[in-house]
DNA sequence: ATAGCACCCGTACCTTGGTACGGAAGCAAG
DNA sequence: CTTGCTTCCGTACCAAGGTACGGGTGCTAT
């Protein structure tokens, strides 16, 4: 029972790790990695009619490239792109970089918006006192009013 | 044929409106109304077994208020809360200013977010010459180690 | 009176990123 | 050999915020 939470696959050494070994050692749940092979994130190892799949240790490191991709704001569809030129020993890394420049862009226009939100909104709320009941409340007025800005 | 794109439902003068005219006056499409309706966002009027149902001007408004609440980065979700605050008498526009703060330190929390992602993803793209093969593109690399920052 | 929108209704579908379920079968320990 | 954890596989479900469809009916102008 030593090894019994740790790691019940690894029969044959070097091999390749199970689908539950691959998630721990990568941080996500097992329905996680079956999910990112759906999508074509990682490649889908030989697979048997029956009995179970190996995976390589660079499939670990590629959920990893997901995940730290992910927490830089790619989506998933982005990042299979990246993966792809990452593959691609035509693509240039002015590719990549491209990408994520656009990014910011993008993460820039996202910023952009909610900052107008969060203007509006410190508007509004300074034009309440906080005082009365809520059919006097100037916020819910100038909600009312929509101020089609735009 | 005047008034044939116009306004085709006006059959009974002030009485209310189709939702055809709803839709058109709030700026939306029939199915969105529709699809508030069901959210329980917008009050359905008497509904006939057969025949159409007639809407109050109000709706128009309240759908009004929606669209703006919706662009301060409301849920719909919390706009019917917003709804039944504004409705109910024993509620004070101090309730309602405090979910326009909360909004706004929601908003700041998003708006930090992006923040870190921007200021990651500048790093990255200063580390990146944009030259050589993707085999070699530091944004790429940082990405594949993982730098598991929490 | 009939063409032709507009409306009614339930239901299915879309995107994004997963999570959960249920039955069958593998595999190691006790 | 049986128990019990994994794995395999398809499928369904979640949130959010709609959009689309199909079949049936209402209403209005020509």
């Amino acid at each position: 029972m030593e090894r019994s939470r740790k790691s019940p696959p690894p029969a044959t050494e070097g091999a390749g790790l199970t689908i539950g070994g691959v998630a721990r050692a990568a941080g996500v749940g097992v329905e996680t990695v079956r999910f990112y092979e759906r999508r074509g994130l990682i490649e889908q190892p030989e697979r048997p009619m029956f009995g179970r799949r190996t995976y390589p240790p660079e499939t670990v490191a590629r959920i990893r490239f997901i995940r730290r991709a992910k927490e830089l704001g790619f989506t998933l569809k982005e990042i299979a792109e990246l993966l792809e030129l990452r593959m691609d020993p035509g693509k240039s890394c002015a590719e990549v970089r491209a990408r994520a420049l656009a990014k910011m862009a993008d993460i820039d226009r996202k910023i952009e918006a909610l900052g107008r939100m969060r203007r509006a909104l410190a508007d509004l709320a300074s034009a309440c006192r906080g005082r009365g009941p809520t059919s006097e409340c100037p916020i819910l007025e100038a909600m009312e009013e929509g101020e089609e800005h735009e």
